[in-house]
RNA sequence: GCCCUCGUAGCUCAGGGGAUAGAGCGUUCGCCUCCGGAGCGAAAGGCCGCAGGUUCGAAUCCUGCCGGGGGCACCA
């Protein structure tokens, strides 16, 4: 890769001017290169000697001109240069166009994956209540969530993803309640559906249906209409996910903690570690002593048995920790902030070595032809995952909604999505990939042989077009990184629109089947490059990637 | 009141200490004998919410204020 050969070339540069005596002992001793930034100043630009430059007490301008100075030899740098307040930038030889498109041509696939890491990572997302079907909330925490997981497993780590299934507690027996008022009532019985209970038309269908499968033989069992109803539910979930190609590789039940007596025994290590306490009768944990703002209660005043949903919390954290993981990822709705500090109180409480990161996913504000739509499952008006991917598909819906910071609020039209489908920008990008599958196609009919791609002369590659295309292919594998460490697929999506955008000024300028035999093959070499980022890219946002429209 | 988050072009948003702050949509003006026009080029459009602070350097980090959103249960 470019910038691990530059960032060589600048290691070897300080190396020289420290043993020279230029530069202070205590500098540090890793190099970071920056991200290429203003492309058009160079090919590649670093801002190492402005960071330097106050440890070795010289103005930057003049640190950067001994650094360039102290350089050693490269086959792919044809000059490098000072610019602006003290940045270097690098201008490359044509050997590197060369190096690029053989190393995507080498990697297909595997390009921008970076090297395998022994960390052990969990990312849990989604874990909606199995009480009503999905809605585009937990759409787009989905979309992030599966995203991240991707791109992390792209960047090295081994990650394995997790849906929590909440099935246990008193939203459950809420649920279970309303669900046995339908049945009833589809068996033309009097019921009617608590007060505080789920009212949605979901429910209706899901009691019918059950009465027609099951009669009236579960009339006297609510708990076991409540466990029927749940596994339907998570059942659908899982189909309806599937559908939005976000695959999970564990489903933990809630149920399952306290049935193992793990929610017990957190709460005993909580005790055992001096975290706890009683007061009127419940057990409470003492996390204002942990950074929580408050105390929160662990076993209810009411019945001993009864736990609150941070004590099976307590369990699943030490669960996730006793399989193995070095880092749990937790993605969170922005309603559930508020428990936040709880958890890492948890992780402080039992002192873990790995890191517990929590990812606040701000909401998505479901607009309808410009007002604002109240969405509640209780009330029974929300809009699903499903309706959503009837309505634009499974493209777009992903695009959209992992196109934003996870921290901004997403205001989703459906009516605007709807009418603009065909302009959304996910179309863009599918359809220069869709151009590209065109040309090599061509290139097939009319019997262009690429040959292989040693023997390509990519020193014909000079057009500047040409070369912004190199270079922005090139910084893909950098992007997959840092995308990574920041938590932040949405990277992904601005790259491969800016990537589209490159190679359709490309595609305008530079004919790539022509009759000059040699340049067609180079060309061709550098489109079927173009074409694998492209899909790379889509592949990590969970995107498809056709090869006609 | 306290906590989280956002405030950047007309709109929706990128930008995680560095060069002349970017993209899509919208607006205006151009471009189809040519590998896919779901396209391309150009122009117009910015006290980066306000005020301090740190720094050689701040849209970016810190503090306060203003404004939008969310949260502060013995629900999950």
């Amino acid at each position: 890769m470019i910038t691990d050969h530059l960032t060589g070339l600048l290691e070897a540069g300080l190396g020289k001017l420290r043993s020279a005596g230029t530069l202070p002992d205590d500098l540090p001793a890793e190099v970071e290169l920056s991200r290429p930034a203003r492309p058009e100043h160079g090919e590649f630009a670093t801002n190492l000697p402005l960071a330097l430059a106050r440890g070795a007490k010289m103005p930057p301008r003049a640190l950067a001109t001994q650094l360039i100075a102290a350089l050693p030899e490269s086959k792919l740098v044809e000059k490098a240069e000072v610019a602006g307040p003290g940045f270097i930038n690098f201008h490359l030889t044509r050997g590197w166009l060369g190096t690029t498109i053989a190393d995507i041509a080498a990697a297909g696939p595997a390009f921008g994956r970076g090297s395998a890491k022994a960390e052990k990572v969990q990312i849990e997302f989604v874990s909606a209540n199995p009480t009503g079907p999905l809605h585009v909330g937990s759409g787009r925490n989905a979309a992030y969530g599966d995203s991240l997981a991707r791109l992390m497993a792209a960047a090295g780590y081994q990650v394995s993803t997790e849906y929590y299934v909440n099935d246990a507690g008193k939203q459950m027996e809420r649920f279970s309640q309303s669900l046995h008022a339908r049945y009833l009532q589809a068996l033309g019985q009097d019921a009617e559906v608590p007060e505080d209970g789920y009212r949605g038309e979901y429910l209706a269908e899901l009691g019918r249906e059950l009465a027609q499968e099951y009669g009236d033989s579960l009339a006297a069992d609510p708990a076991r209409i409540g466990r029927i109803g749940t596994e339907r539910m998570v059942a659908s979930h899982r189909r309806t996910l599937e559908r939005f190609r976000v695959h999970f590789d564990g489903w933990k039940h809630e149920s399952s903690l306290h049935e193992s007596g793990q929610v017990k025994a957190g709460i005993a290590k909580l005790t055992e570690l001096g975290h706890t306490f009683e007061k009127e009768g419940a057990l409470w944990f003492r996390s204002s002593e942990l950074g929580s703002p408050r105390d929160q209660v662990l076993v209810r005043s009411d019945d001993e048995s009864s736990t609150t949903y941070l004590a099976a919390d307590v369990a699943y954290l030490l669960d996730k920790v006793s399989r193995g993981f070095d880092r749990v990822i937790y993605v969170w709705g922005a309603d559930h902030h508020g428990n936040v500090a709880g958890l890492e109180a948890v992780a402080r409480a039992l002192r873990l070595q790995q890191p517990v990161e929590i990812k606040l996913q701000q909401l998505v504000n479901f607009m309808s032809g410009g007002e604002a739509a109240r969405m509640s499952k209780r009330a029974g008006t929300l809009v699903t995952i499903d309706e959503l991917l009837d309505e634009v598909g499974v493209d777009a819906a992903r695009f959209t909604l992992v196109s934003r910071s996870i921290d901004s609020t997403i205001d989703f039209d459906l009516e605007l999505v709807k009418s603009q489908s065909q302009e959304n920008p996910v179309y863009y990008v599918q359809y220069q990939h869709a151009r590209t599958c065109s040309i090599l196609r061509n290139a097939a009919d009319q019997g262009v042989v690429r040959g292989a791609v040693e023997d390509s002369n990519f020193g014909l590659l000079s057009h500047e077009q040409e070369s912004a295309l190199i270079r922005k292919l090139a910084e893909y594998p950098d992007l997959v990184e840092e995308s990574a460490r920041l938590r932040a697929p949405h990277r992904l999506v601005h790259y491969s629109q800016s990537l589209a955008a490159v190679f359709s000024a490309f595609y305008r300028d530079c004919r790539v089947l022509s009759d000059d035999a040699d340049l067609s093959r180079a060309r061709l070499w550098l489109v079927d490059g173009t074409r694998q980022v492209l899909a790379n890219t889509l592949d990590l946002l969970g995107v498809s990637a056709p090869e006609t429209m």
